[in-house]
DNA sequence: TATGAATGAGGCTTCATTCAT
DNA sequence: CATGAATGAAGCCTCATTCAT
């Protein structure tokens, strides 16, 4: 796990009568020290449930600093919804390169997104779970994060249509990288309960349902009901 | 909000010592008055947040009532869940009839599932949000819930290839619900920020990303990368 | 156990919501069904860890028939307390004739009381540990029946003297009288751990360790150290 | 009493939001005070009448501090027995010289037990009474500080059958030891009622009863029933 | 900078007791 | 007579947050 950064001694020597944390160390140092743990204790614990001493005794500071340099527990919070957000963000909107064809850009998001969640439980279960939890302030937050990983997604569909009949608008996506982003999501916790599965793999089913099922969309075949059943 | 009866006055005119709320009801009348408290209080405020305070009094009954008829906190969560994933599974399998064609039970599903969501917002809002954070023993809770609707939709899915070449067999079709599962739930969170849509429109579309999409996958019909892009 | 009559069913029959315990009984008789529970229960528990649910179900009637025949739990608690001091006082005195010699007096009225102790202790925990603990009003319930057992030992061990060349006041024997019923009650403990003793073996030894001490002191012989350590 | 050190004012002046307690003290001290303070609170009170509220306001410290550095009311009302039986066990033992005569060690224990129990009554209380209620797991401790009472007083006597024809195990004086210890309890509790006694007083009479009695008894003279009046 | 010491506030839970049937 | 239903009051405990060193 990248959290929990590994500078401080691990061990207690037991000879003093609290083992002396590193000092002095430059802000930047112990933000993301403070950070590291917070989310690895949000994500194990919920935010209730975490303590600010819990936090501060796996970060090897003292609670006040973590007040000084991150403010309260509804701020450090949010933080932590930030920076990962940011991170997963980033990640795939790097491995995403606009000079490819459109199915290679949707296919490489995918795998690079389950690679990373496979890689950084802490960070997705803050996103995915905790963050949705919890009313005001962390809705906005969440539905911030939201936003950007949906609008991402739906430019990436968007940029599919444009070579066919009707190129449409990456708002006018919107729905379906909703269902897009649920699916992976519900995925991706049904792959805790079979490990047995690889990212690939599943990020190539998740592939074949959303580019075909949409292909056939896009390109005008569809289903509907025989009889409308309630005219109503 | 069908829950929590909304008899009795919300506020207290002061004169008396105390409104004499309707008294000696019997127990299976006030159990359900207080679960309906119950799951209005946990969907709006979470777990941690809903007080056992704010739930009595939503309720109009004194705590140690909740206590003796439902148990600790814990418990009342434990059972708000469990009456509302009857509840909703109950419905959904009501509305499909093994004698229809596949696709029509499964767009009867969707419709319905759309529908109680729309219906029953603090329902669900247990059931997806709340229910999937804080450990055990909601964990397990949530497991529950979600293998038996994983099981209902598997068991559609795999109906609708009997008469494929390759009929499949329900836990094959495991990670395609959970793909439909999570793009429904998705799809509802997205509703909440465009209400211009109506149930039916949103189950028709998540209807033809499913049926289609999984039409082409049951036919053969598959999408996959040109180059292997990591030989590694 | 004397306690917890047996005349109540005492099994479910399960085809009515609730055992319909036996009804209509005589005053009285509910009475003791009360007082035998709740000796059980505050022998085992203590005062405030019994509680009246408890005892209640225990009897096999209802709370409010306990408020209405012996009040209060406090009530309750010293009513307990009187009925098991009697009962024991009396067995001793019953057993103590005036007429034998002192001396067989004393040893009957040890064995009696070990006797009793070993077949009621419940009876004998309320009087020895609980009754003790928990300031007024029971302490002074505690230390009225204090009093009577000690007045009977103190008359017991001044009738011992009547033939010595100074016969004693009973008054004048309180502290001797409260030093050996502070041992009897300090073996009982002791017993606990050590069963293979029997009642009889216990109450020889604490006969022989009273009457042979004592017996010295009546005649005059007696310890006194050396040199007098803290003139003072 | 000498616990609660009585520095701190008892009465609020009410014209300050709070007075400012000494603060900032050292953990070693406040540990100190919170235990002086929850011993009185328990023996005076009985350990569920003592309230955490109570023994904070007493020990003049805020609760939180007492759950901090003793942890629950449990392990509260442990680590006082724990405390206060040390003290008891240490002075008695500081007093008992091996140098000296057998009997003048009983002597000088038992001065010393009542002079202890004379000047910290709210320690004696808590062993003696306190203590012994309540079950798990007090029980377990009053046993064993019980264990070293007896342990001690049985070595006691041990060492004074030494130059008898027969000298003893310490073991084999356990009950007797038991008894002894029973007696000086119950002469404590007669004290209480009759407090023109002085404590050199009370322990020269336990002394003459004990070694009297006791002496006789090793030296084979005893009392055993005439007739045995239990054909039965 | 860094931290041990300290606390106000609030939540869960239980219990003795009474009322209405 | 008998009881299921009901509650006010109070207790234990924890936590986010700050102060003084």
């Amino acid at each position: 796990m990248q959290a929990a950064g590994g500078s401080q001694a691990d061990e207690d020597d037991g000879d003093g009568p609290r083992r002396p944390r590193s000092r002095r160390l430059p802000r930047s140092v112990r933000e993301r020290q403070i950070l590291d743990a917070a989310v690895e204790s949000f994500a194990a614990r919920g935010f209730h449930l975490a303590s600010m001493d819990e936090i501060s005794e796996f970060a090897g500071i003292s609670k006040p600093m973590i007040y000084a340099y991150l403010g309260s527990k509804e701020e450090l919070f949010i933080a932590c919804i930030q920076r990962e957000a940011n991170r997963l963000i980033e990640a795939i909107g790097t491995a995403v390169e606009p000079d490819l064809r459109p199915d290679e850009q949707l296919w490489r998001g995918l795998r690079v997104f389950f690679d990373y969640v496979q890689h950084n439980r802490a960070s997705w279960t803050i996103l995915h779970r905790q963050a949705a939890t919890g009313g005001e302030p962390f809705s906005s937050e969440f539905a911030q994060w939201r936003q950007q990983a949906m609008a991402l997604i739906s430019t990436l569909l968007a940029r599919a249509t444009e070579s066919a009949a009707q190129p449409m608008q990456p708002q006018q996506m919107e729905p379906f990288a909703a269902a897009l982003v649920g699916a992976g999501e519900s995925l991706l916790d049904w792959w805790v309960e079979h490990p047995e599965h690889t990212a690939d793999g599943l990020a190539m089913r998740l592939m074949n349902l959303a580019w075909m099922g949409f292909g056939d969309l896009v390109e005008g075949r569809s289903w509907s009901p025989r009889v409308p059943d309630q005219p109503e």
